[in-house]
DNA sequence: CTCATTTCTTAAACTAGATTAAGTTTTTTG
DNA sequence: CAAAAAACTTAATCTAGTTTAAGAAATGAG
C-alpha cells in the first residue's frame, strides 16, 4: 500500500514493521487524473504530498493572469505549500497533476502526530527539508546567475527526461520566462 | 557562552543542563570583523554557521564579475553552504560579515555527532530546514510575481531597518537587480 | 583631520526578454 | 473520426532593467 514511501523513508532511517503500522495509521492514499487539482488558491493546504508516481505541480497566478510554477515534484518526493500547510492559514497556490498521479499524504494534524508517536521521523523530515533547502540555494544561484537561454540549455541537459513530460508552458514559467521566448530558444537550435 | 544559541534552541525544544554542556562540546565561537570572509569560494565550507550578533551574507560572483548575494543572516538565524558543508566539497560561494559579527558553529564531523548525541536536536533542525524551505518558497513566489521596483518596495516595508543596516549594492544583489538601477527607483521617490 | 577607499548617483545608449496578435500543430473528447 | 480545446510558433513592437562611464558623497584608516 504504502510501500513507496517506506523505502524512500529506510533509504534515510530504518524502521520496523511496528513502526511501519503506525505510521500507516497516519497516511492516506489518492489517485489524480492528469489535470486535477489537489489543492486551489484560496483554500488551507490539508497535507503534505508524497508522489508516488507522476507529476505534482505548485503554481499561483500573478497580477498579469499567467500562471507562475514555481515547484516540480515527481517520483518519490514531497511538495505542499509549507506555510499553508504548517500554519493552515489560506494558500495562493494550486497543486495541480501535470501527469496522472499516485500520491500518498499527511494531513496536517496527523503530521505533529507523526512526530509525537515516531520520533525517528524527525530524522528523516530533517533530512528531506535539509535537501529541500540545498535545492533552493542552487535553484537561486542559477536563477541569479544564468540568462534564461543558459537556464533552459543547462535544465535541459540536467533532466531530459523531465523536459518531455511536462507542457513547455509550465516549464517556461518554473524557468522564469515566458512560453513565447521558449518557442524562440528553441527555433534557434 | 552560548546561551544564545540555547535560547533560540529553547524556543522549539527542551534541552537540560546535561544536554546543553553535551551540545557546547560541539559547537565553537568566533568574532569577526566587518568584510571578514568566514568561508571563500574554492574552499570547503567547514561548518553551519549561527548568528548569535551581526549579519553574514552568502554570495557568488557571477560570470560578468558581480557579487550576487543570494543570502542574508543576523541575529538567531543559521547559514552555510548547505550542498558543500554536507557533502565536503568546493564551494562557489563566499560568506563574508556584513557587520561586524559573533558567531557560534557546528563544523562537518561534530554535525553528525549532535544528531548521535542528541537524537532531540533532529527536531530542532528539522524545524529550521522547514522554515528555511517555507522563506525559498516565499522567496521564489515574490521574485516571480513582482517587477524589480515592486520587490524593493516590499521589501522596504518588511524589512526597514534590516535595509539600513546593508550597504545597498548588498541589497540590489540580494533583490535580483543592479545597484544604479536601485539608485533609480530611490530617486523616484 | 585628511587622504584614500568605498559607496552611491546620474544619465545616455543599449538589449534580453515581454507583449501582442495571429496562425499552426497537437491532443483530447464526445 | 471530427470538432473543440490546448499547446506551440512566429514575428513585429515595446520596455524594464542593464551597461558604461563619470562624478559626487560618505566612510574609514592612519
Amino acid at each position: 500500500m504504502y510501500s513507496a514511501l517506506y523505502n524512500h523513508i529506510n533509504r534515510f532511517i530504518d524502521l520496523s514493521n511496528d513502526e511501519q503500522e503506525i505510521l500507516a495509521s497516519l497516511l492516506k492514499s489518492f489517485s489524480f487524473k492528469k489535470k486535477a487539482f489537489l489543492h486551489e488558491a484560496g483554500e488551507t493546504c490539508r497535507a503534505n504530498y508524497f508522489v508516488v508516481k507522476g507529476c505534482l505541480r505548485l503554481y499561483f497566478i500573478d497580477i498579469k493572469g499567467a500562471e507562475q510554477t514555481t515547484q516540480f515534484a515527481i517520483e518519490n518526493w514531497w511538495i505542499s505549500d509549507l506555510t499553508s500547510f504548517i500554519f493552515q492559514k489560506p494558500s495562493d497556490f494550486y497543486i495541480q497533476a501535470a501527469e496522472a498521479t499516485e500520491v500518498i499524504i499527511i494531513e496536517r494534524r496527523n503530521y505533529d502526530e507523526l512526530f509525537e508517536q515516531l520520533p525517528k521521523m524527525e530524522k528523516y523530515f530533517r533530512l528531506i527539508f535539509q535537501k529541500l533547502h540545498q535545492a533552493s540555494q542552487m535553484r537561486i544561484k542559477y536563477l541569479y546567475s544564468q540568462t534564461a537561454e543558459e537556464r533552459y540549455t543547462s535544465f535541459n541537459s540536467l533532466f531530459p527526461e523531465f523536459v518531455q513530460r511536462v507542457p513547455q508552458y509550465m516549464l517556461a514559467s518554473y524557468l522564469g520566462f515566458t512560453p513565447e521566448f521558449l518557442s524562440k530558444i528553441r527555433a534557434k537550435k
